[in-house]
DNA sequence: CGTCATTTTGCAACCGGTTGCAAAATGACG
DNA sequence: CGTCATTTTGCAACCGGTTGCAAAATGACG
């Protein structure tokens, strides 16, 4: 069905490497072969068949983009931004979906089969172990929004979860609430378990205020929602730090229904600042990730791996920063 | 770096050929055999390479997932459908964004170059030429949330939008309203202009109703808000049919942002029914377009295209309904 | 055990490209 | 124009698989 190599040649009089060579770039071909063979393929409709390619370059410039975030609205704006930015370099994403997926060996048998180049790892909730299985088979891998280590295995790029639970915590301190709680997303997730400990570790310096936490079920609305209605059932805190902006978003359903106000009566903030959070009908109070910045980057290191598999690992974290809104009462 | 077919075959003393039998369903080999060469594959960890097969085989089981939506929150869920769907049928997606594309031929090219088996269209507004292109260049195409069409030129799964328009303009007329509109997502997707020919059609039975339309520059939450301000400031309807669900909630903010009320001063209804529309806080009334069905249906159509390329163009149009909460006011 | 039909196996060519090497062409220079 | 360095070109082997065909192996049956 496809034109191939061969017909270009044959149409244009010349050898199949010389027709190959005109689509290598840095190869050598004369301007009086380039054009012979540039009005060949032009006639017969050819483009080069970049798997076939492959084969022998060793190159597929396939990454796979792999993902088991499907129920939170920011990852939308990662799959936007890291397809955009692969295809701006000539990188073609293949999105894997690991949301029912627990065994990282069928993962990295898929991703062999199919020669990607690398893998970028967009979740903040997968287990570090899918990561790693990836490096163990050769393949290079950045894990985004994965949890920062100062002795990371795998490439790292993203925020320091843990400064962040701090963050959290300072924030609600300086308005003056006597008594906060952290509820956060799934309890196995490092980005809850760091988060968390950063939020313990500024109010243990704060033995006047009282301090509670819970975990969600999920990073998603529904999860929110039914952890905030539960706690309001019991004895809510003034305010919380919620595990993300999609679950701060079900909490302040929660809220909502109870007939109490916000920041009133409850204060929240969240963490992402996804576009959502900026809506007005829901203004929430968050605290900032970059994840523009965090996606270029990735994109960028993966890039650099290309050229030199071996790069000793690195972290790159960008810095948050609360942005205010209209979830959390002012400071006193 | 990886294993390869003639290394097993080098362990297990037996032909490359017989190591291909073995992992190529429906060929010949003995038991014996296959449980030699599945014992050295074992030892080797090997597995094959999906892309020097497709090299013979024709087929990458790579599917082109083409898209431009990527700030509708809906599409999280269509991409979730589609790469579960597509993975437990042992095919790929490779996820185009055509965003800033303009240019079917640069897209067609990308994806021969990948030898996709087929190309998925999902978006309800990128213009028809991108599906008619990949069809031409004779790639099977599925156009999903596509315009229906007695006489389609590739295979549509989707929606009757035409019927939606007529459901949504039924719908303000059973509540009693005396003023009613149309606002559109961007005029020239025709999702857009199929929902408004078939909510004019239901207007013109009715010419005591007073019926009017604008359109926002885009489906998403920033030009519904926009466009309702707009609205709102001029001589605002009692209610107005949205060009989708993610307008809705633009709309809901600028109206809640103006200190008016839904549905008792503005009511709304959307088009999607996607999770966010179910949120509690959000509560909208709109109309159910089936995306579950609509995508698997999608999935089981391109995979008896691959099987059967000529076949006949066909649409499938799933029904919608209206699903009542709380942005319409009751029928009197 | 011999005959014959059936199943299994290996050979060799092929899929659509790339690339090292040697030969051919080009061009600089006296 | 001849010489020699440099650039361009084609040949042939290769990348990692598959597959038609013929030969070899198996097994049913008398």
């Amino acid at each position: 069905m496809a034109v191939t190599l061969k017909e270009v040649a044959e149409r244009a009089g010349v050898s199949r490497s010389a027709v190959s060579r005109t689509f290598t770039d840095g190869a050598s071909v004369s301007d009086k072969m380039r054009r012979k063979v540039e009005k060949a393929a032009r006639e017969l409709g050819y483009s080069p068949n970049a798997l076939a390619s492959s084969l022998t370059t060793g190159r597929t410039k396939l990454i796979g983009l792999v993902s088991n975030n499907f129920h939170n609205p920011i990852f939308l704006e990662v799959f936007d931004l890291f397809t955009r930015g692969l295809q701006e370099r000539g990188l073609r994403p293949l999105l894997v979906n690991l949301t029912d997926e627990t065994d990282p060996e069928n993962s990295v048998r898929m991703l062999r089969q199919y020669s990607v180049d690398g893998v970028v790892v967009a979740s903040s909730t997968l287990p570090p172990g899918f990561a790693k299985a990836f490096r163990d088979a050769g393949v290079p891998v950045v894990h985004s929004f994965g949890r920062y280590s100062s002795a990371p295995q795998v490439h790292v790029v993203g925020i320091d979860n843990v400064e962040c639970g701090r963050m959290a915590a300072q924030a609600l301190i300086a308005r003056g609430y006597t008594h906060v709680a952290f509820m956060g997303g799934p309890e196995d997730a490092t980005s809850t378990q760091d988060r968390f400990a950063g939020f313990k570790s500024e109010m243990v310096k704060h033995p006047d205020i009282q301090a509670s936490h819970s975990f969600a079920e999920a990073y998603s609305f529904e999860a929110g929602r039914k952890e905030m209605l539960r706690l309001i059932d019991a004895n809510p805190a003034q305010a919380y730090f919620c595990g993300d902006d999609v679950l701060s978003i079900g909490a302040l359903s929660a809220i909502e229904d109870s007939k109490l106000r916000v920041p009133e009566d409850i204060g929240i903030i969240g963490l992402n600042d996804m576009e959502m959070a900026r809506w007005e009908n829901i203004g929430l109070t968050t605290i900032h990730q970059p994840i523009r910045q965090i996606v270029t980057s990735s994109i960028e290191l993966m890039v650099a791996m290309l050229n030199e598999p071996d790069r000793y690992p690195e972290a790159r974290i960008f810095p948050c920063s609360v942005v205010e809104r209209g979830t959390l009462r002012p400071a006193p």
